[in-house]
DNA sequence: GAGTTTGAAACT
DNA sequence: CAGTTTCAAACTC
């Protein structure tokens, strides 16, 4: 698994937020980048110990513009180039790493905490396909292109000369700037094969845990949005779907979606998982450019689960690589739980399938830094329900489109506020459902009142937002209006009441008032005396408008 | 915004 | 499976 990793993705390390590294990864481990493909790739069997290492604490950054789906990482400092390079965070790791501008692949940031030395030796022939081809950039010196890999025994970086002979140990410190490009020898498939949760030895394991959790896109990816869509008028709205959940079964070769509504998969079923893919934990990262590209798989599609993604994020989806900015049409509902960690279906995220984002959650554990946990919890979910991240409201049978599968429990609301289920669904209860004192039936009149308020409220509210928009439109217009002839042809106000014309009017005004007070008139004759003059100025201005 | 009500989820 | 508790959302004031 860790090999997909390694060799699908560039690669360096980065510290956890919280500071939970993993331990089992060597802290000399120093770097680093690795190749990100342009082309499928297999997963190779497990190979000798000269394998790339085993990356560990691995956070999805960003690169770019390229949506970040997690938190910023913290990363203290690592030795690169020769140099330390403080980062604080990263946000564009790529300058790190002199990627290519634009550059649109995900890339794996890992932690470097050691200085020491390293020293040359002869590296094994056997650890070059597992290389990766790193050129420098035209400003580092010697332009050859050069492989690099690291090795779990000696946790060093490993530059290998340019036609792939083995010839040098060199620490990261040595190295000049590079970029990554495409490792050639990787061959274009990858697949995903069904396991028992412990890893199986000597077998290509890819998919460990029970549960695996396929992201549609990290690379590239707008804002995690709805993983299950219970219905049409939510996909209609454009909201993004992500991930779909993968389940194998101890002992079984079955590999099945959970969720959404994938069916099952056949058993013994492989899954071709495009480039850029990474796994961890259990979690499939698939990078977003394949959804355009439709993955296929091998007797399967898994590519059904990125094209439902696709046809539902298809109005959101983000061009040349960059996200969309946030859509009021996206932004799924932040969760507000305190207590749950955000790991049990109390947690409208977490059933759902999706990472906690933005939401106003306290000590939440579903994100990407408590994967282990999250899919514990994924796990124990499923222990108790099995069909617990399938969606709620499913197709129902006949006449009726969509039914709560479960059916509701209302004791109080009547079914007829939003407490219940199947009304929150805009369903009708049906006779799964066990509810007392149901009025969500179809001849129910105290519904047929709810409906009609809705529909009114709604149409107000539809009156409101025209009306608003059209007066918006005018006043935007209202300045840049030449003079307009109303439909009798008389000029408008707007066109001869000037500022000069306002002026004058006041001067008029005023001259009138002085020259009423310096005769001593009392203040009523000033009052009608200014008002006179003011029926006069209007006459003049209207007399004027109308030549 | 605080407090209450509600029903699904979790637990026993 | 039933009863109870926990939880977060919906709702009310």
């Amino acid at each position: 698994m860790l090999q997909q990793e390694a060799a699908s993705h560039s690669l360096v390390k980065v510290e956890p937020p919280n500071g939970a590294m993993d331990t089992s990864t060597p802290i000399s481990q120093k770097f680093v980048a690795m190749t990100t493909p342009t082309t499928n790739m297999t997963v190779p069997e497990p190979m000798d110990q000269d394998v790339p290492v085993t990356i560990s604490a691995l956070q999805a950054c960003q690169v770019q513009g390229v949506q970040q789906p997690v938190v910023p990482q913290t990363v203290t400092s690592q030795m690169f180039a020769g140099r330390a390079v403080s980062i604080s965070s990263l946000q564009n790791p790529a300058a790190v790493l002199g990627l290519p501008p634009g550059n649109t692949q995900p890339v794996m940031i890992q932690q470097t905490s050691s200085t020491q030395p390293v020293q040359r030796r002869p590296m094994a022939q056997s650890i070059v396909p597992q290389g990766n081809k790193v050129i420098p950039s035209p400003s580092a010196p010697g332009n050859k292109p050069m492989y690099f890999t690291t090795t779990s025994s000696s946790n060093k970086l490993i530059a290998i000369s340019g036609n792939s002979v083995p010839r040098f140990v060199q620490s990261i410190g040595n190295l000049p700037r590079f970029q990554i490009v495409p490792q050639p020898r990787i061959s274009p498939q990858t697949t995903l094969r069904p396991i028992a949760p412990r890893m199986a030895t000597g077998t290509s394991t890819v998919v460990r845990p029970q549960v695996t959790q396929i992201q549609l896109k990290p690379a590239n990816t707008p804002r995690p949005g709805k993983q299950v869509l219970p219905n049409p008028s939510q996909q209609a709205t454009g909201v993004v779907q992500q991930r779909v959940l993968l389940q194998t079964h101890p002992g079984s070769t079955q590999l099945r979606a959970i969720a959404p509504n994938l069916g099952n998969l056949p058993p013994g079923a492989t899954i071709q998982l495009p480039p850029g893919t990474i796994i961890r934990d259990g979690v499939v990262y698939v990078p977003q450019q394949v959804q355009t590209a439709g993955a296929t798989t091998s007797g399967v599609q898994l590519s059904t689960a990125v094209q439902i993604s696709q046809t539902v994020s298809s109005t959101a989806e983000p061009v040349n690589g960059v996200p969309d900015p946030p859509s009021p049409t996206r932004q799924r509902k932040p969760c507000n739980c305190t207590k749950s960690q955000c790991l049990k279906l109390y947690c409208d995220c977490f059933a759902n399938g999706e990472f906690c984002s933005n939401c106003n959650c306290n000590n939440c554990s579903n994100n990407i830094d408590h994967e282990k946990e999250r899919s514990k919890a994924i796990r124990a979910c499923l222990g108790r329900n099995p069909h617990a991240f399938h969606p709620k409201i499913g197709k129902g049978t006949g006449e009726t489109e969509r039914r709560h599968n479960k059916g509701c429990h209302c004791k109080r609301s009547g079914c007829l506020k939003n407490y219940c289920e199947c009304y929150e669904a805009k369903i009708l209860c049906t006779n799964i459902c066990k509810c007392t004192g149901c009025k969500n039936f179809e001849e129910s009149p105290e519904r047929k009142t709810l409906m009609h308020l809705a529909d009114a409220a709604e149409v107000r509210v539809q009156q409101q937002n025209a009306a608003k928009t059209k007066l918006e439109s005018q006043m935007e217009d209202l300045p840049s209006r030449a003079p307009i002839l109303a439909h009798a042809g008389e000029k408008l106000p707007f066109s001869f009441v000037t500022l000069d014309v306002v002026e004058a009017t006041c001067r008029c005004l005023l001259v009138q008032a002085s020259a009423a007070e310096k005769k001593n008139t009392s203040r009523t004759d000033i009052q009608k005396l200014v008002l006179e003059e003011f029926g006069n100025c209007l006459l003049k201005i209207i007399h004027a408008a109308n030549n």
